[in-house]
DNA sequence: GTCTATAAAGAGATAGAC
DNA sequence: GTCTATCTCTTTATAGAC
Protein backbone atom coordinates (compact mmCIF):
# COMPACT_ATOMS: atom_id res chain seq x y z
CA UNK A 1 0.00 0.00 0.00
CA UNK A 2 3.23 2.37 -0.17
CA UNK A 3 1.78 5.63 -1.58
CA UNK A 4 4.20 7.20 -4.27
CA UNK A 5 4.80 10.28 -6.25
CA UNK A 6 5.67 13.91 -4.87
CA UNK A 7 3.19 13.06 -1.98
CA UNK A 8 4.45 10.08 -0.27
CA UNK A 9 6.24 11.53 1.71
CA UNK A 10 3.91 13.50 3.37
CA UNK A 11 1.71 10.95 3.46
CA UNK A 12 4.17 8.76 5.61
CA UNK A 13 5.07 11.51 8.02
CA UNK A 14 1.12 12.12 8.92
CA UNK A 15 0.79 8.33 9.59
CA UNK A 16 3.78 8.11 11.88
CA UNK A 17 2.67 11.46 13.66
CA UNK A 18 -0.66 9.46 14.24
CA UNK A 19 0.68 6.70 15.12
CA UNK A 20 3.21 8.85 17.61
CA UNK A 21 0.81 10.65 19.15
CA UNK A 22 -0.74 7.35 20.58
CA UNK A 23 2.57 6.85 22.16
CA UNK A 24 3.09 10.09 23.77
CA UNK A 25 -0.18 10.01 25.25
CA UNK A 26 0.35 6.70 26.86
CA UNK A 27 3.86 7.80 28.15
CA UNK A 28 2.76 11.45 29.43
CA UNK A 29 -1.03 11.34 29.80
CA UNK A 30 -3.40 12.99 27.95
CA UNK A 31 -3.13 16.08 30.13
CA UNK A 32 0.22 16.82 29.64
CA UNK A 33 0.66 15.76 25.81
CA UNK A 34 1.49 19.16 23.58
CA UNK A 35 2.36 20.48 20.57
CA UNK A 36 5.78 20.31 22.23
CA UNK A 37 6.48 16.60 23.05
CA UNK A 38 4.26 15.51 20.05
CA UNK A 39 6.62 17.42 17.88
CA UNK A 40 9.78 16.45 19.33
CA UNK A 41 8.85 12.34 19.18
CA UNK A 42 8.67 12.41 15.20
CA UNK A 43 11.59 14.55 15.03
CA UNK A 44 10.46 17.59 14.43
CA UNK A 45 9.87 20.97 15.77
CA UNK A 46 6.61 22.68 16.68
CA UNK A 47 6.28 24.33 13.54
CA UNK A 48 7.03 21.18 11.73
CA UNK A 49 4.42 19.31 13.23
CA UNK A 50 1.35 21.91 12.98
CA UNK A 51 2.31 21.80 9.10
CA UNK A 52 0.34 19.01 8.81
CA UNK A 53 -2.45 19.13 11.14
CA UNK A 54 -2.91 22.96 11.66
CA UNK A 55 -3.77 22.24 15.55
CA UNK A 56 -3.22 19.82 18.37
CA UNK A 57 -7.38 19.03 17.91
CA UNK A 58 -7.32 18.38 14.20
CA UNK A 59 -4.36 15.81 14.99
CA UNK A 60 -6.16 14.10 17.42
CA UNK A 61 -9.20 13.98 15.29
CA UNK A 62 -7.32 12.65 13.15
CA UNK A 63 -6.14 9.79 15.28
CA UNK A 64 -9.85 9.09 15.73
CA UNK A 65 -10.93 9.09 12.55
CA UNK A 66 -7.79 6.72 11.68
CA UNK A 67 -8.97 4.18 14.25
CA UNK A 68 -12.37 4.30 13.09
CA UNK A 69 -11.77 3.68 9.36
CA UNK A 70 -9.30 0.74 10.69
CA UNK A 71 -11.63 -0.46 12.42
CA UNK A 72 -14.57 -0.72 9.56
CA UNK A 73 -11.78 -3.09 7.72
CA UNK A 74 -10.74 -5.50 10.28
CA UNK A 75 -12.71 -7.84 12.07
CA UNK A 76 -14.38 -9.08 8.78
CA UNK A 77 -16.06 -12.30 10.84
CA UNK A 78 -19.40 -10.95 12.02
CA UNK A 79 -22.25 -7.95 11.67
CA UNK A 80 -21.31 -4.49 13.32
CA UNK A 81 -22.30 -6.05 16.96
CA UNK A 82 -19.86 -8.59 16.91
CA UNK A 83 -16.89 -5.80 15.41
CA UNK A 84 -17.56 -3.37 18.31
CA UNK A 85 -16.92 -6.53 20.98
CA UNK A 86 -13.82 -7.24 19.06
CA UNK A 87 -12.68 -3.61 19.15
CA UNK A 88 -13.47 -3.26 22.63
CA UNK A 89 -11.01 -5.83 23.26
CA UNK A 90 -8.85 -4.80 21.25
CA UNK A 91 -8.45 -0.99 22.26
CA UNK A 92 -7.33 -1.79 25.66
CA UNK A 93 -4.00 -3.23 23.78
CA UNK A 94 -3.56 -0.05 22.63
CA UNK A 95 -1.76 1.84 25.54
CA UNK A 96 -3.18 6.04 25.30
CA UNK A 97 -6.29 5.23 22.81
CA UNK A 98 -8.95 5.07 25.37
CA UNK A 99 -7.30 7.62 27.49
CA UNK A 100 -7.59 10.11 24.37
CA UNK A 101 -10.88 8.93 23.32
CA UNK A 102 -12.32 9.57 26.50
CA UNK A 103 -11.08 12.56 27.47
CA UNK A 104 -11.41 14.02 23.77
CA UNK A 105 -14.74 12.97 23.22
CA UNK A 106 -15.84 14.43 26.97
CA UNK A 107 -13.78 17.62 25.99
CA UNK A 108 -15.56 17.82 22.61
CA UNK A 109 -18.70 17.65 24.47
CA UNK A 110 -18.56 21.58 24.59
CA UNK A 111 -20.16 22.75 21.74
CA UNK A 112 -17.37 25.14 21.37
CA UNK A 113 -15.22 22.80 20.98
CA UNK A 114 -13.59 22.34 17.19
CA UNK A 115 -14.45 19.00 17.06
CA UNK A 116 -18.22 18.82 18.50
CA UNK A 117 -19.47 18.68 15.06
CA UNK A 118 -17.31 15.62 14.59
CA UNK A 119 -18.38 13.66 17.20
CA UNK A 120 -22.43 14.59 16.16
CA UNK A 121 -21.98 13.34 13.12
CA UNK A 122 -19.88 10.01 14.34
CA UNK A 123 -22.13 9.44 17.05
CA UNK A 124 -25.64 9.77 14.55
CA UNK A 125 -23.37 7.58 12.20
CA UNK A 126 -22.74 4.85 14.11
CA UNK A 127 -26.04 4.41 15.78
CA UNK A 128 -27.69 4.44 12.62
CA UNK A 129 -25.63 1.35 11.32
CA UNK A 130 -25.64 -0.30 14.66
CA UNK A 131 -29.72 -0.24 14.30
CA UNK A 132 -29.46 -1.59 11.29
CA UNK A 133 -27.43 -4.36 12.78
CA UNK A 134 -29.90 -4.48 15.22
CA UNK A 135 -32.93 -4.92 12.48
CA UNK A 136 -30.57 -7.52 10.71
CA UNK A 137 -30.54 -9.35 13.76
CA UNK A 138 -34.51 -9.49 14.38
CA UNK A 139 -35.07 -10.39 10.63
CA UNK A 140 -32.55 -13.31 10.96
CA UNK A 141 -34.59 -14.22 14.18
CA UNK A 142 -31.57 -13.92 16.51
CA UNK A 143 -32.74 -10.64 18.30
CA UNK A 144 -35.73 -10.20 20.57
CA UNK A 145 -38.54 -8.18 17.72
CA UNK A 146 -39.80 -6.49 20.77
CA UNK A 147 -36.40 -4.42 21.20
CA UNK A 148 -35.83 -0.83 19.59
CA UNK A 149 -33.33 -0.97 17.53
CA UNK A 150 -32.48 2.68 17.80
CA UNK A 151 -32.64 2.21 21.25
CA UNK A 152 -30.35 -0.31 21.21
CA UNK A 153 -28.07 0.98 19.18
CA UNK A 154 -27.77 4.04 21.87
CA UNK A 155 -27.30 1.75 25.06
CA UNK A 156 -24.61 -0.03 23.24
CA UNK A 157 -22.57 2.71 22.00
CA UNK A 158 -23.43 4.12 25.59
CA UNK A 159 -21.86 1.06 27.74
CA UNK A 160 -18.83 0.40 25.46
CA UNK A 161 -17.99 4.17 26.04
CA UNK A 162 -18.70 3.77 29.65
CA UNK A 163 -17.03 0.41 30.11
CA UNK A 164 -13.94 1.96 28.64
CA UNK A 165 -13.82 4.89 31.18
CA UNK A 166 -14.43 2.59 34.20
CA UNK A 167 -11.75 0.44 32.85
CA UNK A 168 -9.24 2.71 34.11
CA UNK A 169 -10.28 2.91 37.29
CA UNK A 170 -10.75 -1.22 38.03
CA UNK A 171 -13.12 -3.55 36.45
CA UNK A 172 -13.61 -7.05 37.97
CA UNK A 173 -14.95 -8.18 34.18
CA UNK A 174 -13.10 -7.33 30.92
CA UNK A 175 -15.46 -4.88 29.01
CA UNK A 176 -15.44 -6.98 25.73
CA UNK A 177 -17.34 -9.54 27.95
CA UNK A 178 -19.72 -7.37 29.61
CA UNK A 179 -20.74 -6.28 26.29
CA UNK A 180 -21.23 -10.01 24.76
CA UNK A 181 -23.32 -10.99 27.99
CA UNK A 182 -25.05 -7.43 27.29
CA UNK A 183 -26.26 -8.39 23.84
CA UNK A 184 -27.48 -11.98 25.03
CA UNK A 185 -29.35 -10.16 27.96
CA UNK A 186 -30.92 -7.56 25.58
CA UNK A 187 -31.48 -10.29 22.39
CA UNK A 188 -33.30 -12.21 24.43
CA UNK A 189 -35.36 -9.98 26.43
CA UNK A 190 -39.24 -10.03 25.63
CA UNK A 191 -39.12 -13.38 24.40
CA UNK A 192 -39.43 -14.78 20.49
CA UNK A 193 -35.59 -15.82 19.86
CA UNK A 194 -35.04 -20.04 19.22
CA UNK A 195 -33.58 -21.46 22.00
CA UNK B 1 -28.29 23.50 58.82
CA UNK B 2 -26.79 27.32 58.93
CA UNK B 3 -22.86 26.27 60.46
CA UNK B 4 -21.82 29.19 63.45
CA UNK B 5 -18.83 29.57 65.19
CA UNK B 6 -15.53 30.93 63.76
CA UNK B 7 -15.59 28.68 60.60
CA UNK B 8 -19.32 29.53 59.61
CA UNK B 9 -18.21 32.30 56.75
CA UNK B 10 -15.51 29.94 55.62
CA UNK B 11 -18.15 27.12 54.91
CA UNK B 12 -20.33 29.53 53.31
CA UNK B 13 -17.46 30.79 50.83
CA UNK B 14 -16.66 27.08 50.00
CA UNK B 15 -20.26 26.06 48.70
CA UNK B 16 -20.50 29.37 47.14
CA UNK B 17 -17.35 28.52 45.07
CA UNK B 18 -18.46 24.63 44.63
CA UNK B 19 -21.80 26.26 43.37
CA UNK B 20 -20.13 28.95 41.20
CA UNK B 21 -17.75 26.72 39.90
CA UNK B 22 -20.77 24.80 37.64
CA UNK B 23 -21.62 28.19 36.43
CA UNK B 24 -18.40 29.00 35.03
CA UNK B 25 -17.85 25.80 33.36
CA UNK B 26 -21.48 26.14 32.40
CA UNK B 27 -20.66 29.11 30.66
CA UNK B 28 -16.70 29.07 29.53
CA UNK B 29 -16.56 25.04 28.71
CA UNK B 30 -14.57 22.85 31.15
CA UNK B 31 -11.03 23.33 28.76
CA UNK B 32 -11.58 27.61 29.23
CA UNK B 33 -12.20 26.98 33.32
CA UNK B 34 -9.15 28.38 34.88
CA UNK B 35 -8.61 29.54 38.68
CA UNK B 36 -8.51 33.00 37.51
CA UNK B 37 -12.28 32.78 36.22
CA UNK B 38 -13.43 30.61 39.14
CA UNK B 39 -11.90 33.30 41.16
CA UNK B 40 -13.24 35.93 39.53
CA UNK B 41 -16.61 34.26 39.78
CA UNK B 42 -17.11 33.94 43.64
CA UNK B 43 -15.37 37.90 43.71
CA UNK B 44 -12.02 36.76 44.96
CA UNK B 45 -8.48 36.84 43.80
CA UNK B 46 -6.92 33.34 42.34
CA UNK B 47 -4.74 33.24 45.59
CA UNK B 48 -7.99 33.85 47.83
CA UNK B 49 -9.41 30.57 46.18
CA UNK B 50 -6.82 28.43 46.34
CA UNK B 51 -6.72 28.79 49.65
CA UNK B 52 -9.81 27.26 50.30
CA UNK B 53 -8.58 24.04 47.89
CA UNK B 54 -5.32 24.08 46.99
CA UNK B 55 -5.45 23.36 43.96
CA UNK B 56 -7.58 23.53 40.59
CA UNK B 57 -8.36 19.48 40.83
CA UNK B 58 -9.06 19.25 44.25
CA UNK B 59 -11.82 21.82 43.93
CA UNK B 60 -13.27 19.99 41.24
CA UNK B 61 -13.32 16.60 43.39
CA UNK B 62 -14.77 18.70 45.92
CA UNK B 63 -17.80 20.13 43.38
CA UNK B 64 -18.22 15.84 42.33
CA UNK B 65 -17.47 14.77 46.12
CA UNK B 66 -20.61 16.86 47.20
CA UNK B 67 -22.75 15.95 44.23
CA UNK B 68 -22.71 12.65 45.38
CA UNK B 69 -23.52 13.08 48.69
CA UNK B 70 -26.14 15.16 48.00
CA UNK B 71 -27.32 12.97 45.52
CA UNK B 72 -27.91 9.87 48.29
CA UNK B 73 -29.84 12.31 50.61
CA UNK B 74 -32.50 13.70 47.51
CA UNK B 75 -35.07 11.10 45.96
CA UNK B 76 -35.62 9.35 48.68
CA UNK B 77 -38.92 7.19 47.04
CA UNK B 78 -36.92 4.26 45.51
CA UNK B 79 -33.75 2.27 45.60
CA UNK B 80 -30.52 2.95 44.52
CA UNK B 81 -31.27 1.64 40.80
CA UNK B 82 -34.29 4.19 41.49
CA UNK B 83 -32.43 6.94 42.90
CA UNK B 84 -29.75 6.43 39.57
CA UNK B 85 -32.21 6.93 37.38
CA UNK B 86 -33.53 9.95 38.83
CA UNK B 87 -30.28 11.72 39.44
CA UNK B 88 -29.64 11.35 35.34
CA UNK B 89 -32.93 12.96 35.11
CA UNK B 90 -31.98 15.95 37.10
CA UNK B 91 -28.15 15.98 35.69
CA UNK B 92 -28.83 17.51 32.46
CA UNK B 93 -30.40 20.36 34.39
CA UNK B 94 -27.53 21.48 36.15
CA UNK B 95 -25.56 23.05 33.15
CA UNK B 96 -21.93 22.80 33.48
CA UNK B 97 -22.43 19.22 35.70
CA UNK B 98 -22.39 16.81 32.80
CA UNK B 99 -19.09 18.47 31.49
CA UNK B 100 -17.49 18.38 34.33
CA UNK B 101 -18.25 15.06 35.29
CA UNK B 102 -17.49 13.61 32.10
CA UNK B 103 -14.13 15.55 31.50
CA UNK B 104 -12.91 15.51 34.95
CA UNK B 105 -13.24 11.53 35.10
CA UNK B 106 -11.91 11.18 32.02
CA UNK B 107 -8.92 13.06 32.23
CA UNK B 108 -8.62 11.15 36.00
CA UNK B 109 -8.10 8.23 33.92
CA UNK B 110 -4.88 8.62 34.07
CA UNK B 111 -2.92 7.14 37.42
CA UNK B 112 -0.99 10.04 37.79
CA UNK B 113 -3.88 12.71 37.85
CA UNK B 114 -4.34 13.51 41.53
CA UNK B 115 -8.05 12.74 41.22
CA UNK B 116 -7.14 8.82 39.93
CA UNK B 117 -7.38 7.40 43.59
CA UNK B 118 -10.83 9.56 44.30
CA UNK B 119 -12.34 7.93 41.19
CA UNK B 120 -10.93 4.43 41.83
CA UNK B 121 -12.78 4.48 45.26
CA UNK B 122 -15.55 6.27 44.12
CA UNK B 123 -16.55 3.83 41.24
CA UNK B 124 -16.00 0.13 43.67
CA UNK B 125 -18.11 1.85 46.13
CA UNK B 126 -21.33 2.76 43.83
CA UNK B 127 -20.48 -0.55 41.87
CA UNK B 128 -20.93 -2.26 45.38
CA UNK B 129 -23.99 -0.49 46.17
CA UNK B 130 -25.61 -1.09 43.43
CA UNK B 131 -25.14 -4.71 43.46
CA UNK B 132 -26.86 -4.79 46.60
CA UNK B 133 -29.24 -3.20 45.24
CA UNK B 134 -29.87 -5.72 42.72
CA UNK B 135 -29.77 -8.26 44.87
CA UNK B 136 -32.45 -6.86 46.95
CA UNK B 137 -34.74 -7.01 44.15
CA UNK B 138 -33.80 -10.29 43.29
CA UNK B 139 -35.11 -11.30 46.83
CA UNK B 140 -38.10 -9.35 46.10
CA UNK B 141 -39.00 -11.38 42.95
CA UNK B 142 -38.91 -8.51 40.82
CA UNK B 143 -35.27 -9.04 39.17
CA UNK B 144 -34.44 -11.84 37.35
CA UNK B 145 -32.55 -14.27 39.57
CA UNK B 146 -30.03 -15.08 36.40
CA UNK B 147 -28.48 -11.84 36.30
CA UNK B 148 -25.17 -11.25 38.06
CA UNK B 149 -25.92 -8.77 40.05
CA UNK B 150 -22.16 -7.35 40.25
CA UNK B 151 -22.17 -7.67 36.12
CA UNK B 152 -25.70 -5.38 36.45
CA UNK B 153 -23.92 -2.70 38.98
CA UNK B 154 -20.97 -2.32 36.45
CA UNK B 155 -23.25 -2.03 33.17
CA UNK B 156 -25.68 0.33 34.68
CA UNK B 157 -22.48 2.64 35.91
CA UNK B 158 -21.45 2.65 32.56
CA UNK B 159 -24.86 3.05 30.90
CA UNK B 160 -25.21 6.38 32.95
CA UNK B 161 -21.98 7.38 32.40
CA UNK B 162 -22.08 6.85 28.54
CA UNK B 163 -25.27 8.32 28.21
CA UNK B 164 -24.10 11.72 29.53
CA UNK B 165 -21.42 11.63 27.33
CA UNK B 166 -23.61 10.90 24.39
CA UNK B 167 -26.27 13.16 25.28
CA UNK B 168 -23.68 16.02 24.72
CA UNK B 169 -24.00 15.16 21.33
CA UNK B 170 -27.41 14.95 20.84
CA UNK B 171 -29.98 11.97 21.23
CA UNK B 172 -33.15 10.53 20.04
CA UNK B 173 -34.35 9.83 23.43
CA UNK B 174 -34.03 10.65 27.34
CA UNK B 175 -30.94 9.22 28.67
CA UNK B 176 -33.25 8.46 31.84
CA UNK B 177 -36.35 6.92 30.43
CA UNK B 178 -33.25 4.63 27.92
CA UNK B 179 -31.65 3.90 31.35
CA UNK B 180 -35.12 2.73 33.00
CA UNK B 181 -36.33 0.84 29.77
CA UNK B 182 -32.87 -0.98 30.13
CA UNK B 183 -33.30 -1.75 33.47
CA UNK B 184 -36.78 -3.24 32.69
CA UNK B 185 -35.41 -5.47 29.50
CA UNK B 186 -32.06 -6.26 32.08
CA UNK B 187 -34.50 -7.61 34.86
CA UNK B 188 -36.84 -9.83 32.82
CA UNK B 189 -34.37 -11.26 30.64
CA UNK B 190 -33.32 -15.12 31.66
CA UNK B 191 -37.31 -15.29 33.22
CA UNK B 192 -38.79 -15.82 36.62
CA UNK B 193 -40.36 -12.59 37.05
CA UNK B 194 -43.59 -11.75 37.71
CA UNK B 195 -45.14 -10.78 34.96
C1' DG C 1 -9.13 35.35 55.32
C1' DT C 2 -7.79 38.03 51.60
C1' DC C 3 -4.86 40.77 48.77
C1' DT C 4 -0.92 42.29 45.55
C1' DA C 5 2.61 40.95 43.14
C1' DT C 6 5.03 37.88 40.79
C1' DA C 7 7.12 33.87 39.71
C1' DA C 8 7.98 30.37 36.61
C1' DA C 9 6.41 27.64 33.35
C1' DG C 10 4.00 26.23 29.51
C1' DA C 11 0.80 26.63 26.09
C1' DG C 12 -0.53 27.04 20.91
C1' DA C 13 0.41 29.47 16.95
C1' DT C 14 2.86 32.42 13.39
C1' DA C 15 6.49 34.85 10.35
C1' DG C 16 9.84 34.36 7.56
C1' DA C 17 14.37 32.09 6.32
C1' DC C 18 16.25 28.17 3.99
C1' DG D 1 8.82 20.48 3.92
C1' DT D 2 11.19 22.03 7.77
C1' DC D 3 13.53 25.13 10.86
C1' DT D 4 14.63 29.08 14.07
C1' DA D 5 12.92 32.44 16.46
C1' DT D 6 9.61 34.60 18.73
C1' DC D 7 5.17 36.21 20.17
C1' DT D 8 1.48 36.43 22.97
C1' DC D 9 -1.22 34.60 25.97
C1' DT D 10 -2.50 31.83 29.79
C1' DT D 11 -1.76 28.77 33.08
C1' DT D 12 -1.21 27.25 38.20
C1' DA D 13 0.91 28.32 42.26
C1' DT D 14 3.58 30.88 45.85
C1' DA D 15 5.51 34.62 49.01
C1' DG D 16 4.61 37.87 51.91
C1' DA D 17 1.94 42.13 53.26
C1' DC D 18 -2.27 43.55 55.53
Amino acid sequence: MAARGPYAKGVAKREEILTAALEVIARQGYRKTSTKELAAAVGLSEAGLLHYFGSKEKLFEAVLRARDEADVDRFEESDLIGKLTAIIRHNSDVPGLVQLYSTFSAEAGDPQHPSHPYFVERYARLRESLADAVRARQSAGTFSPAADPEVIATVLIALSDGLQVQSQFGLPVEPADLLTQVVGLLGSAGGAVDS
